[in-house]
DNA sequence: CAGGTTCTTCATAATTCTTTCAAGTTTTCC
DNA sequence: GGAAAACTTGAAAGAATTATGAAGAACCTG
């Protein structure tokens, strides 16, 4: 619970600017940086390239549905998300939900009761957050932090797939520990990967190509024969 | 390892036909066998009667509530148990996850999910399953860890071949007890292993040859002759 | 839609492990 | 002590597992 002394930022995908610039108004007051985007593709968009503490995302978007986007980024992040719309139907509240929002704001709403709520999604994720696995992660010359989603090698940066991150995230969570491809597949490819173990050999691979080549960083990902791979602090 | 080896059987708990027609086709295509019951009664007869691999359990179900059938199988077996349910209520879904469920699922939901949740939860208990006892052994100046298969002989790692360490792993859990090679072959090698005694002898040597290379790990194999071998904590 | 990146699969090569064999060595027991 | 039975171990064939480059599919981005 370290006082919020950087700026979060909240990301606001909403394709009606008076709504928008409401929202804006109120969270700025808040303290809340504010991004914004007009629809679906571009909310993912801006998303991805700079992730915020948290989003707010309308139900019904030009090009990209709400609940799509919200699909999608459930599968490439836990940021959180608090979802708006006119819509007070009890299917569409369930549907929301279900797609793994955080919360839900129906129109009409005040804008202080938006604040209010993010507020508190905040908070609540703050402590998960804590609990849950550190952001940061640190072992041999490797560093990694998930919120930015950067990973360096005694300093040098490393320029990671999605998936080759979130492999070394987890060997780094548990330097030492074998991790079976069954368990890399279920940890780190999404649970609806169908696909076949080989495919895990093929990541690793280019995964390690890249730490080979980086300073201090050859020979930490070890094979255990019959097993799995491992990741090795000091080789 | 992912490769489907036996048809596993899936129970499908529901009472709406139509919902368990779509799961029904989904899942005979991933190759699963499945099993249907209309109402938490029969849900609990069949899966005592056949038991299934995975149980996919609608909360709300005639007779008897699809929570107080998960309760019940709970008390009898491990099975894993996929939650479906209509309510995304939070505490409903920490609910159904308290009473011992797996996973959860809620509707509407798409069958190709479900489908992707049934391989993901079975290959994740295929994992716990597979090595029973305790996951981590110690005697004499060996540790053994099968979790994160690491071996170290007083504290440096030692480096084993899979039936190597399948061989410590059953030396460490009872000590001082003689194996006969019959057994070892049992227990070590796989059940349909046809091969003959004399690969016991290779195996034991080379593991020897490991330990006695290893800090404190002289003589610990003892030759039992005409009989086997045994491990002694103390030479 | 084009261009780029990432993911999956496949084929082949390389590596590691298991089993067998055979030539010694040790143990048992008369 | 000597013979038979049991064990040890290095070497080699054979099996299994892993490494990796390349091709194409899938996906993202603008």
């Amino acid at each position: 619970m370290a006082g919020g002394n950087e700026a979060a930022t909240v990301l606001v995908v909403e394709d009606d600017p008076n709504v928008v610039e409401l929202v804006r108004l109120y969270l700025e007051r808040d303290g809340f940086r504010v991004d914004t985007a007009q629809d679906g593709r571009r909310g993912l968009e801006l998303a991805r390239q700079s992730p915020p503490q948290l989003i707010v995302l309308d139900l019904m978007l030009p090009y990209l549905d709400g609940r799509e986007v919200c699909r999608q980024l459930r599968r490439e992040s836990s940021v959180p998300i608090i979802m708006l719309t006119a819509l007070a139907d009890e299917a569409d509240r369930l549907a929301g939900l279900d797609q793994g929002a955080d919360d839900y704001v129906t129109k009409p709403f005040s804008p202080r009761e938006l604040a209010a709520r993010v507020r508190a999604v905040l908070r609540r994720t703050a402590r998960e957050t804590e609990a849950g696995g550190p952001a940061a992660l640190e072992a041999g010359p490797f560093r990694l932090d998930r919120q930015q989603r950067t990973a360096t090698a005694a300093g040098a940066e490393l320029s990671l797939t999605p998936t080759e991150f979130r492999l070394l995230s987890l060997f780094l969570r548990e330097p030492g520990r074998t991790f079976s491809r069954d368990e890399l597949i279920d940890r780190a490819f999404g649970y609806d990967f169908d696909g076949f173990d080989r495919t895990v050999d093929a990541h690793i691979s280019s995964l390690r190509r890249k730490l080979n080549a980086a300073p201090d960083g050859a020979r930490h990902i070890q094979t255990v024969y019959g097993s799995g791979y491992r990741f090795n602090p000091a080789p």
